[in-house]
Order: structure tokens, then C-alpha cells, then sequence
DNA sequence: ACATAGCTGATTGACGTACCTCAAAATTCC
DNA sequence: GGAATTTTGAGGTACGTCAATCAGCTATGT
């Protein structure tokens, strides 16, 4: 009636405990007619094995390490602040994770931090990284090394990756599109539009998607060229200073990368935020802060709990060579108003 | 350096494996000073017991149902199939879920029920249910048996539940009447409002928090008295058709229930789509066909899919006498839009 | 001093799986 | 047919915990 275990497993197919478990973890030294004799046993029956039996058996540590941006940006905190959270959680579930900051645009040390990686026999890796050749290299040699790679926030499609983690950026930016044209709904402008830097694929995406929308359903808004913030709130707030002195038909502020801080700044010395409409992303404690005093209208967000629990079950999955939900790792694009803040 | 286990904490606490283990389940027979020797101990070493080792010994099965209403509406069909998901799912982690259906409005028959489940000695119960005394009395009675139970989608706030798995309805409300006021940005007229029925506590909360953003921020919008759609398309299709022939400036329609189709379906037979705001209520199969064909502009929904997970999670919790981590469990209010779709 | 009850220790066998060894059986090769 | 090789069986230990038993210990009250 229970579950059926190895020893029924082995009754069912006349053979012994050992040829079972040689079967189930693929060792060599069973004969192939008889490999299938198992086989048709587990079938029949339905086993599935217990991992937790298996893991407690065989001291199973999984040992996850999310390689990040250094940065100083909120979403990077708190980021890193999900993975602690959900390390402890999981500790109990015998996986470990930590956290490696990499300085960005080093390529040097980006190798030497994934190579060290690869020597200290970790058994995956959740990366979120800008796109280059030695990203991609170094991803495909992990995969060699049987390292499960999933890339975080900003995919890398052309690298052996597992899987990607992460929001459609291009329905992102549609989505911020479609709220800014219905939230202006009729009037005609221009919408400044800013980004981390016109080379990351994350922030290239949301642009396309937003100018996409704006093009096929609001013809009377007009996107201004990107601005670039770096992520950075002081540097934002100068260029959205700039550019709302450069232009005086602006209606809507798109912040499509970090540094909500220097734009809410910007808006709220100008007293801005009643005429204009201001989609940011990300909900740091800034832009909720935002949201509440009314300063930011709409916030798009991808749940950085929900990033990382995703990021360690598929690299499990991948360590136990068992195959995902996709559809349960789809990571959603959240519309946060002031009404629905969690 | 491994964490440490009941033998590390004997050995500290310089007791046996038995006196550890007396402990750790509440056992009695422990002097009192020998129990503070072992805590401390658990404490020192920061030991965690190993839920799964601890599982596998005592072949401990969590068995929860969920009681549902009996009805055949889009959502609750989706509600059941997240639970005969989650439970395959969670069949690996030692959980068996069943959902147990229940004819609405039928006293005698929930009691039955509910109390059938207390004999068969579940675990655990969910239950989605109107507020009545009945089932207050019954959740009492489960309770005292030890069992453990949540709330699921509609809370009973006066009932002895350990915890509510749903979104916050007011709040829910509230995000339908900014979105509609938004999108209707200046506009002046009227907004049907159709709910299940004008008994259903989620229900009438809903329409509170929709009523007061109304008010506080679209004096230009006035929403009609509600409508009773009583979960049924057909009905619903009735009412819309019947509201809108007597009122001549309704401007938008928040269907506050289930029956999204019949809405719809007047909607889209009259042609008023583009001309209305319409902003629904879960993301069912027909709601989303209503998204991608431009019938509908907003959804509201909770993730059935969550709600199924979290209940188990608490319920789960509960039985192992642990904690929850309360912001985990917040079911999030989803905004849902063409662009966002899943 | 003695019975009694309350505590505690030592030990053992599960649970379902992994991993190892040694020997026996079956098969292949010459 | 015999040797060499491959395949299989039997059995054990371990993982961290639970649960149970039985024996021995310590206080307490009489």
C-alpha cells in the first residue's frame, strides 16, 4: 500500500538489493537484459526514490554559489539578502549557498572567481553577469566539469547555461509601456526613458519592448533617447535633471534600470510627481517609499525570493538529473501599485 | 564542522541518546534541571533537528484535505487542479493532499464532512468556506483534535483557524478602483459592480476597498449598486445586459466574482469593449483569452498555485510544531494585463 | 532501612537508501 | 573443457532520527 521501496523493487525483478541499487545509480557490472528487468520492475511499480533517504545516506551536500555584481544598488542588496534568507532556509535541506561578488567589466577576475569555482568542486552556479566571451567560456567549461550553471536576471543565451532565471525583459517593458500609455491616457508627449547603460541585454530589452508598445497603441507618445544612469542615484539624478530641462513636454518617466533614488529625488525637488507618470522597476525600499508618498505611480517588479528559490531548485534538479516544472519557474512580472504593496 | 546531531548534543549535555531524544519530543520522565542541560546544549551547538532523517524514522505521512466548495466555476476547477499538483509534487516529501468537496449552503453535509475528517485522523485541514457557525463550530472541534487548519481564499477571522491563506480582499478592491480610476483618467460616469453574492465576506470586501479609492481619488466615478452573478456565467450575462440597458454612462465594469465569461460575452456582443474599462477577478482560462483578445484590460488574481503551496507550508509547519516565516506566506495581490500574461 | 516512584542510560532495531566487500555464479573466450 | 572475465548475490555499515525495552540510579516518604 506505502510506497514501494528498493526491496520490492528487487523482489518484483527476481534480483538481488545490489543489482537494484547498481541500476538506480547507474554503476557499471549489471547486464543490460537484466538492467532492463529492473527497469520494468521500477515501471511497474511506480518507485520513485526517496531522496531524502538517499541524500541522508550518501551525506549529500549541495553546494550552490550565486556569483553577483559587486554593486552597491538596492536590488543588488537585496539580492544578496534574499540568498542569505534563503540559505538558511534551506539548510536544512542540505544545500548550501553563498554569495561571490565579482567587480564588473574584470574580466580577469570574473575568470579567476569561476575558475576557483570549478576547483572547489561546488555543485552548481547562479550567475548574473553582463554578456561576454569570457562569461560564456567559462560557463561551458563549468558545464564540462558537471557544474550546473543557471544564468540570473540577465540571461546569456548563447552560453551553455541550464537554464535562464530571470524575467522577459521584452514583456517588462511592454508591460511598463501599456501602464504608461493607459495611465496617460489620451494626452500626447514625451516620455524620458532611463536606463543602467544602452549595453547591458536586460535594459536593451525593456526599451524595445516599451517603444514597441508605445508605437502600436500610443502613437501620441514619444520616447526621448535613452538616458544612461549607471545605476548609480547621483548620476541619475543629473541626467533626469537635464533632460527635464532640455524638454518641457515631458509626461512620463520610465526608469527601466536602478537608481529610483536620483529620479524620485529629481521629480520631487521640481514637484513633478502629480503631472507626470513615473514607472520605475524593482521594488527596493526606495521605490516603495516611492509608491507610498505617491512620488512613483507604478513599480514593475521580479520577486528576488522567488529568483532565488527558483535558481536553487533548478540547480538541484539539475545535480539530481531530475527535470523541472517549467511552467512553476517562470518568473513573474509583478505590477506593484501603492494598493497592492506586499 | 558538519552540523551537529542528537549525538553531539548527548555528549555536551553529557546525557545519553535517550535523555536527548526525551527531550527534543516532549517526552516526559526528564527532570526538569536535565531538560534545561539539553536545551542549553541544542542551544550551544546550534542544532537543528533533521526534519527528513526525523521523518524517514518515524514514517511520519502528513495527510491534508482541502475542503472546497462544490461548484464548477473556472477557478475552483483550477484550485483543485493546483492541489492534485502540489500534491504530486508532494508525495516525494511524505504529504498526501485530497480535496474533499462540499455542497454550498448545506449545514449538515459540511459537519458530516468535517467531521468525517476528524475521525479519519488527518493532519491537516484547508478549507474554503462561507462564514457560518457551523463551520466555526466545526473548526473548533478539529482544533481540539489536534489538527491543524487554515482558511483558505475566504477567512473566517472568528473562527479558531491557525492562520489565513488568501490575499487581503480590501486590498484587492483597492488595486481594482486605482486601476480604473487610472485608466479612466478624467473620465465621468458609471461602474457596474458585479460580485457572487452580496453575503460572501471576500466579496463585500472587495467592493469596500474598490468603494473607497473611489471615492477618496475618482469623485468622477460612481459605482452602481452591486450586482449578483451568484458564480454563474449565465446569470452574470443576464444581469450586465440588464444594468447596462438601464444605465446609458457606464464607463467600466469590475467584476468583483466569478462569471467572468457571461461578462464578456454581454461586452463583447454589444461592442463595448473599447469603450469600457474592464477589470476581472482571478486569471481562469476564459479571463485570459479575455486579455489576449482585448475584452478585458486588468485581472486581479491570486496564484492558485501559491495559495495551495502556502496552505501546505502552514499547515505542514504546524503539525512539526514549528514557525512560519510570515512574509513568505503573504499571498500577493497580482496585477495582470495583456503584456504580463504568464 | 526499605519500598516506591520518578529519572536516566545503554542498547537495539527500524526507516529507505548508498556504498562497499567478498564470494559465488554465469558467461565468454580460447 | 578449462581459464578468464563478467555479472550477481549476500551481507554489512552508515546516515540521523524515532521508539521501545530493560536495567539501574536517585530521591522521597514511611
Amino acid at each position: 500500500m506505502g510506497k514501494p521501496t528498493v526491496h520490492d523493487i528487487a523482489e518484483e525483478a527476481g534480483v538481488s538489493l545490489a543489482t537494484v541499487d547498481r541500476v538506480l545509480n547507474e554503476r557499471p557490472g549489471v547486464r543490460s537484459r537484466t538492467v532492463v528487468r529492473v527497469q520494468d520492475a521500477i515501471k511497474k511499480l511506480g518507485y520513485v526514490r526517496d531522496v531524502h533517504a538517499a541524500n541522508l545516506a550518501r551525506r549529500r551536500q549541495y553546494r550552490f554559489a550565486f556569483v553577483l555584481p559587486s554593486g552597491q544598488s538596492q536590488f543588488l542588496i537585496s539580492l544578496r539578502e534574499a540568498v542569505k534568507e534563503a540559505g538558511a532556509g534551506l539548510r536544512l535541506d542540505r544545500a548550501e549557498l553563498r554569495t561571490v561578488d565579482v567587480t564588473v567589466n574584470d574580466s580577469s577576475l570574473m575568470a579567476n572567481t569561476l575558475q576557483r569555482l570549478v576547483d572547489d568542486h561546488v555543485d552548481g552556479v547562479a550567475i548574473m553577469a553582463t554578456e561576454t566571451p569570457v562569461v560564456r567560456d567559462m560557463i561551458a567549461r563549468m558545464k564540462a566539469s558537471g557544474i550546473a550553471v543557471v544564468t540570473l536576471v540577465s540571461d546569456q543565451p548563447n552560453a551553455d547555461r541550464d537554464h535562464f532565471v530571470g524575467i522577459d525583459n521584452i514583456a517588462a517593458g511592454r508591460t511598463a509601456g501599456t501602464l504608461m500609455g493607459r495611465f496617460l491616457s489620451g494626452r500626447t508627449g514625451q516620455i524620458l526613458v532611463i536606463v543602467s547603460s544602452t549595453h547591458a541585454r536586460g535594459q536593451v530589452e525593456r526599451r524595445l519592448g516599451f517603444d514597441a508598445v508605445l508605437s502600436e497603441a500610443f502613437p501620441n507618445l514619444t520616447a526621448l533617447p535613452s538616458l544612461e544612469g549607471y545605476d548609480d542615484g547621483e548620476r541619475t539624478y543629473a541626467v533626469v535633471n537635464r533632460a527635464l530641462d532640455a524638454h518641457d513636454d515631458v509626461v512620463g518617466i520610465y526608469g527601466a534600470g536602478a537608481g529610483t533614488r536620483g529620479m524620485t529625488r529629481a521629480i520631487a525637488e521640481r514637484g513633478l510627481s502629480d503631472h507626470l507618470v513615473i514607472i520605475g522597476h524593482d521594488l527596493t525600499t526606495h521605490a516603495e517609499d516611492g509608491l507610498r508618498n505617491g512620488l512613483i505611480d507604478v513599480v514593475i517588479n521580479q520577486n528576488v525570493g522567488h529568483l532565488v528559490r527558483s535558481a536553487t531548485r533548478i540547480l538541484r534538479a539539475q545535480c539530481d538529473g531530475r527535470t523541472i516544472i517549467e511552467s512553476q519557474e517562470r518568473i513573474r512580472i509583478e505590477i506593484v501599485l501603492r494598493e497592492n504593496l506586499p
